[in-house]
DNA sequence: GGCTTGATTGAGACTGAGTATCGACAACGC
DNA sequence: GCGTTGTCGATACTCAGTCTCAATCAAGCC
């Protein structure tokens, strides 16, 4: 759950127009916990009976994916996922059970990756780290063995 | 561009049957350079008039997935893709120009895992780590600006 | 070498994600 | 208010990957 206002802001500021099916996608994503996919958000739109089309959704996630706003995730299974995110370069840490994300930054990484350059020789232009497991809270519901 | 004798002994070692249409699929496998789809399988084997069935691709790399010889990966564009690569764990460097790819190892990661969960408390159960960029020949071949 | 059995095969139907097209509509600058 | 142009929903489409099923084949056993 998050204040759908910060998507609608940073929406707003953009080059894009600022539209009704815009604003309830951001509220359908305001409206979930964790992760998501863009089967969730076109299912929830017809059980609301919102009459907000499938393209549309998928438009709507191509939009705030440019402006940085959620970022696409591939989960362990192959599936694609979205979380809601900042938008400046991080990584996530994706709880498998209930789906829930964080961010956490680039620090430690930035020096593996400067690491593998000088190690390969490649030059390394882009990267992604995801990070799968299990958060506090449902460590903490986890029957002890 | 790999010998496919690798992939096959470890087939042969396996609980999985040694059949003729993987066979060839291994040797498909071999002579691809760097990364490949399962639909670059298919198209190589229509053009080859091998006769194998595009089921059988799929179900050749989950088998060889399974056997940790290839493994999938996610290029930035959101495409899956496949590499060879030896079964124990590690990550890998991709060529973005020819799509040539190399095997890291966890060293410097294993502790940026190790931070991330103690500042996050997420006990952590799997990661990946993909590396995009350019390869040092592709490097050598580029125009100078 | 032949037999049995269960894994594997190819063909093709199917599913589901994502994209392209198009005429209608609505946001925004004037 | 008006025109421009981005965006809309519907729908058709493409493409990756899966499923089903009868036919075939590898491999162990005699």
């Amino acid at each position: 759950m998050v204040d759908p206002s910060a998507l609608l802001t940073a929406l707003d500021r953009s080059a894009y127009r600022m539209t009704e099916p815009r604003r309830a996608v951001a509220q359908l994503i305001a409206d979930r916990h964790g992760h998501f996919s863009a089967a969730d958000l076109v299912g929830d739109a017809r059980s609301r009976r919102m009459g907000i089309g499938r393209a549309t959704i998928f438009r709507t996630l191509d939009v705030l994916a440019k402006l940085e706003l959620v970022e696409r995730i591939d989960l362990p299974s192959g599936e694609h996922a979205y979380v809601v995110c900042e938008p400046v370069h991080h990584h996530h840490v994706v709880c498998s059970a209930c789906g829930r994300s964080d961010d956490i930054d680039d620090a430690g990484l930035r020096a593996v990756v400067r690491d593998v350059a000088r190690r390969t020789g490649y030059r390394i232009d882009d990267h992604r780290l995801e990070l799968f497991g299990m958060c506090p809270s449902c460590q903490s519901l986890e029957v002890p063995a």
